[in-house]
RNA sequence: GGGGGCGUAGUUCAGUUGGUUAGAACGCCGGCCUGUCACGCCGGAGGUCGCGGGUUCGAGUCCCGUCGCUCCCGCCA
């Protein structure tokens, strides 16, 4: 016998007549002594089963035993719902199902936390996930994804992509983030890494012939977590031979367009704007920027030479913030906290109150053709931030997203998508003291520096672009480098010794000297394109099964200890304590 | 590694300048209830106020330490 004939969700007022049998969750129950309610849920929806102990005794009697998030098999008649029972709020609202049978399939314990309340702590929800994962949120964001990741795949597949898996065990790498390392007992005190990306992997295969691949891929970073990063992330990887820039950009944008035409009934135009990097950094101060609001970083600094007011006048850099927005003191001081926390020395201000007039301790410092280049109205206020170029595009950029929010200048409702170009290649470590790759060291150097990026590390500019979507970074690719000079030039660049080339990367450089194609390719992150389909400011709530901030997933408990045959077997001996 | 926030019934929260027996809602248990849909009504159980120490006649409240969670900086090609 089938455990049922019909879907809880799915019954509409044409259905009216008919008998069937249902079966799911007990949502809520409402019990009258004599007529019960229960609205059952099945992941089709929700619909309200009516026990009566005239129509049937023995459903009346099970049915007081019941509670929620019990499991229940109920048979009976769909009948239409007098106009003055129909419940609007429910799509099945205008019928109901009268109760001839009733059996409990399942009981539940009392939960732990409620469904229906919100902000429950985390490490609970955690800890009984699948109860969690019950509530309709949750419910929808895994099944966006699935959705998402069905549209990815068919996309690709029709454009001659082909679906290729590669190892999880694989080589640490020394660029990058720090590895998920695995110990491999075959090979005692050797180890596998967990991967980064398949980068290399994906460029042997079109060496390999297969010149459309994608695949995808979960991907690990033994790094600190974050609300929008976690160790494990899922992204679509994409690798072409005799690469087509339009053609990759092109398919990205007409899947982003096809996800969200499909998902969310939105329908975005295409094609996305393209800024360059360097235009991003003037205008937004920042490689991701959010354009579902305005506020643009202006320059001061030639207006600002020769200012009495030293800061200005001795900064490499004097650029500004016109805020829309009259400011308290109290409010300039909070955000001057805020600039200061992001690395400024200060934040100096001009406000122009309604009338007119400029408030400010650093207006006296300031000459009357000063003032005209600001071009100040009123009810505005200009934050300047006076320091080395870098220092003004991170603290001004990091600025005008906490004013967007603070003065709720975000349509949470849009969807801005843009493309960022031509990435500086390198930039320079402070810590490592050394020239390291801001994309990875496998992208080539756009045309402009293909002959003299070592030349000009900082000024080299790489053939690489990422996809900005409401200020979050989804995608990235780039073109590779296919000659093996080149590729050994950018690792002597990166302080890569010959030797250690040779023993990390001997295969990829061996593999460029035999017959590599021009090749590229893109990376696009599930998850985080999920947070902003899904409007959802936790990236943990759009995987099933996340870990917490500190990497502990409180469900299984995992990570745990290892058992001491098993570290012997690998060869392995804990430290008492903690190094350092 | 650093900074901010939080930690009180099963859950979400309240708890005044330190002052009787630490409260509410939901959930749970018992009873009543035939048109509810967040059903309603009556009754009940349930608390090492994260943990340790200190100040005080007296600490959920103040101080120190510690643990956990979270957000952010660093880090994340």
């Amino acid at each position: 016998m089938a455990w049922r004939d019909a879907m809880c969700g799915e019954l509409r007022a044409h259905d009216a007549g008919r008998r069937v049998t249902v079966a799911g969750w007990v949502d809520t129950r409402r019990d009258h002594g004599g007529l019960v309610f229960v609205d059952l849920r099945d992941h089709a929806g929700k619909v309200q089963l009516v026990v009566n102990p005239e129509r049937s005794p023995e459903s009346a009697e099970t049915a007081h035993e019941i509670r929620n998030e019990f499991v229940l098999q109920a048979t009976g008649e769909v009948v239409t719902r007098e106009p003055a029972l129909i419940n609007p709020n429910l799509p099945t609202g205008q019928v109901e199902v009268q109760v001839d049978e009733l059996r409990i399939l399942s009981r539940s314990t009392p939960l732990p936390f409620q469904l229906d309340e919100e902000n429950v702590d985390e490490t609970l929800r955690l800890r009984y996930r699948w109860l969690d994962l019950r509530r309709e949120r949750l419910q929808r964001n895994i099944r966006l994804r699935g959705q998402m990741v069905g549209i990815m795949r068919r996309t690709m597949e029709g454009a001659g992509f082909v679906d290729i898996q590669t190892p999880v065990l694989w080589k640490p790498t020394p660029e990058g983030a720090r590895d998920f390392l695995v110990p491999a007992r075959l090979q005692p005190g050797h180890f596998y890494a967990l991967p980064q990306s398949p980068q290399i992997a994906k460029q042997l295969l079109v060496i390999a012939g297969f010149e459309r691949y994608y695949q995808v891929a979960v991907c690990f970073r033994d790094e600190d977590l974050r609300a929008d990063r976690v160790q494990e992330i899922t992204q679509l990887d994409v690798e072409m031979a005799f690469p087509d820039y339009e053609l990759l950009i092109g398919l990205t944008e007409q899947l982003v367009q096809t996800i969200w035409s499909e998902c969310l009934g939105v329908e975005l135009e295409t094609p996305f704007p393209r800024l360059t990097w360097d235009e991003a950094d003037r205008r937004f101060g920042t490689d991701k920027p959010d354009l579902r609001y305005e506020l643009e970083i202006e320059d001061a600094t030639q207006a600002t030479r020769g200012s009495e007011f030293g800061v200005f006048a001795s900064a490499e850099t004097v650029r500004f913030l016109r805020v829309p927005r009259v400011f308290s003191r109290a409010e300039l001081a909070q955000l001057e906290e805020f600039a200061k926390e992001w690395g400024a020395k200060g934040l100096a201000y001009l406000v122009y109150d309604e009338s007119g007039e400029v408030r400010s301790p650093i207006a006296k410092f300031l000459s009357e053709e000063t003032f005209a280049a600001f071009g100040g109205e009123p009810g505005e206020t200009l934050l300047f931030v006076a320091d080395a170029w870098p220092m003004t595009s991170r603290v001004l950029g990091a600025l005008r997203v906490h004013l967007a929010e603070l003065l709720g200048l975000v349509d949470e409702n849009a969807f801005v998508w843009l493309w960022i170009t031509d990435f500086p290649m390198f930039e320079w470590s402070e810590t490592e003291e050394r020239w390291t790759a801001v994309h990875h060291p496998f992208t080539r150097p756009n045309s402009e520096w293909e002959e003299r990026f070592d030349d000009n590390p900082a000024g080299a500019r790489a053939f690489a672009y990422d996809l900005i979507g409401n200020g979050n970074e989804l995608a990235g690719g780039s073109f590779r480098i296919h000659e093996p000079a080149i590729q050994a030039r950018v690792f002597d660049l990166l302080g890569i010794s010959a030797e250690e080339q040779r023993a990390k990367f001997g295969f990829l450089l061996d593999a460029l000297a035999m017959g590599a194609p021009p090749h590229g390719g893109i990376a696009w992150g599930i998850d985080r394109t999920l947070m902003v389909l899904a409007s959802e400011p936790n990236l943990r709530d759009t995987i099933a099964f996340p870990k917490n901030q500190a990497g502990v997933d409180p469900m299984t408990a995992a990570p745990s200890d290892a058992e001491a045959g098993h570290l012997r077997e690998l060869g392995i001996r804990l430290l008492d304590s903690q190094p350092e």
